[in-house]
DNA sequence: CTGAAAGCGCTTACAG
DNA sequence: CTGAAAGCGCTTACAG
């Protein structure tokens, strides 16, 4: 016969299983949703009919009937670096454990791209966003929920870090119990050109934190103790800044490093050309990774990457009506910030 | 009227982007695709309507209609692990370059999370999976390419590293370049217990290839000297057996770490134990991130974690058909092997 | 060059 | 408890 039991490579559909159980779709798909009103016979017989054919429900389909596919697009700088690497597995965990899939996108801090992919999320029609922004967001219909750096409008919710706190932790820590006087920064740029002002940025405010901080030691600031890297944050031109920094007529005796590509490229070109902490002593904004076994074990704010993706994604499960996610189902934005202590290590002049 | 022009929440279909136009469906879709049989006044005018209305065609519906996904579902243990977080975004370039996205899943390691995973990606029918296994592959229909370990069966193909001969460069290195005798290794666990067996399995290759190696070399090798470390390759654990291998009537004057976290394990419990490399060196398979700054700096073999997966979505591509993506598109399955170079560092004893 | 119609694989009112 | 039918938003033979 020509229906013989060959083994199919297409797929099996809810109709192969309704037909091989002997009911209609209509059961066959009641039966395996476990609704209530399907007799026991009739539940058994589609089960077992799914199993011999392993049918797995069409996700498209499913999605495209249902207008839910229970997907989340999260758009970062760079999945390579482990800062979003980490609040990715975070927010990762945190959805699938809700049945929810996530799609990944990079963005190398262009704004272009991230409108590109955030266009491209709604393409497929994710559930929500959850996103680092770098100045291209614009509202694709999808709820929301920002990490790291926050636009204003449009939003379900941000998480955020205590960057102005954060930065205040460094410098006074450099400055009243190490004495430093001159202390400089390299940091991450403040926005990307001719993107949208951030109502939250976290260039912006650790930037701004390092002004105030300096300003409330009593200390002064020549304008060529602030460098900016560029905007993919690469440790060469980190590395490039801390050499003219080393340059200068009078150069800083600590440097404030704005996240942790920056500190480590810091760190590498002082090798051969200074001592750390003895002749300039550095200070880290993020933990890098193996922040104790580097020399010198390098001073930072505690790991805060695996909660913020966590965060973020329970705020985004909240405004998805996913019960008690831990959001606040009223509809107004969440803003969680996130505290920082400081982790004393041994580059910035304390003792191991 | 009720038809008044409210901006709409729901998105804009192909249907009403016809109605503004003033044309089918057909001609609409046939205008967006940029086929040619269509008049230049009635293409004007789709694009026009599309464009006022910001219209995204709905891929879900578009994958349900043709059958294909253009997705492709990434299986790897860790997301955070630098090493599988540069080989996705090795691949995600390659591949976002030719117009798929990329589904991402963890699986810690586990052969059933791993089955999880890869049925979930059937559901979503991605056109095609790139996966680094954990033992838990099984056929789910679509074409798979592997790298870093490999089964044998149904692949497309795989790309995976010469593990033997980098062992034998990291032994040779150590027993002829500097002398060492009592060389032990720690290293990730051969297989996941109770899973298929491996043509192609990392874990193993390197275990077997450290122990030709120092066979060669004309070495003991006491059995106590070989460690296998948990399958999440925790530092932690690492770290417990290198005390351990210390702790030895016999301890060895050299260690062998087969990934890179476990370097980071061993030199992290080393610390105030040890120094390192008078009393014992350490070689890392991978290099660990800030391989140069570790105190001290972690000879190793180079960096592959990029290359690997930009290499498989090649070899994936040329399997999905796209051309001249660097695959043979003859159906014969691609077996890629990646050549490894030592990286001398201070770690092994050799001079900065 | 154009459009009516079928169909991808589901789910869900609606009517028995 | 069950099933026929409509419909999610596209694309693509098929027939003008």
């Amino acid at each position: 016969m020509a229906d013989a039991p060959i083994r199919e490579r297409r797929p099996a559909t809810l109709a192969d299983v309704a037909v091989a159980a002997g009911v209609s779709r209509t059961t066959a798909s009641r039966a395996l949703a476990g609704e209530p009103n399907v007799s026991e016979i009739a539940r058994a017989r589609v089960w077992a009919a799914a199993e011999r054919l392993s049918f797995e429900p069409n996700r498209l389909a499913r999605s495209l009937r249902r207008g839910s596919t229970m997907t989340v697009g999260l758009v970062v700088p760079d999945v390579a670096i482990g800062f979003y690497a980490s609040a990715l597995k975070g927010a990762q965990e945190t959805l699938e454990a809700r049945g929810y899939h996530v799609l990944v996108m990079n963005t190398e801090r262009a704004a272009d791209r991230e409108r590109d992919a955030l266009r491209t999320l709604r393409a497929h029609r994710v559930d929500g966003l959850i996103v680092a922004t770098s100045g291209g967001y614009e509202d694709v219909g999808a709820p929301a929920v920002f990490f790291d750096s926050a636009p204003g409008a449009h939003a379900v919710g941000a998480v955020v870090l205590r960057n102005g706190e954060g930065m205040e932790l460094l410098v006074e820590h450099l400055a009243f119990d190490h004495g430093h006087r001159r202390i400089a920064y390299v940091g991450p740029p403040d926005t990307s050109p001719g993107g949208p002002r951030m109502v939250y940025s976290s260039a912006h405010e650790r930037l701004d934190g390092f002004r105030s901080a300096i300003g409330r030691a009593g200390l002064p600031l020549p304008p060529e103790y602030v460098r900016v890297s560029d905007m993919a944050c690469s440790e060469a031109v980190a590395a490039g800044l801390a050499l003219e920094l080393l340059e200068l007529e009078r150069p800083p005796t600590a440097i404030v490093a704005g996240a942790d590509t920056l500190a480590i490229g810091v760190l590498a070109a002082l090798r051969g050309h200074a001592r750390v902490p003895e002749d300039v002593a550095v200070v880290s904004f993020d933990e890098p990774a193996s922040a104790d076994l580097i020399d010198p074990p390098v001073t930072s704010l505690d790991r805060h990457d695996r909660e913020l993706g966590r965060r973020a994604a329970e705020i985004l499960l909240g405004a998805l009506g996913d019960g008690a996610a831990g959001g606040s189902a009223d509809g107004a934005s969440e803003l969680v910030s996130v505290p920082l202590q400081l982790c004393r290590r041994r580059s910035c002049g304390c003792a191991g």
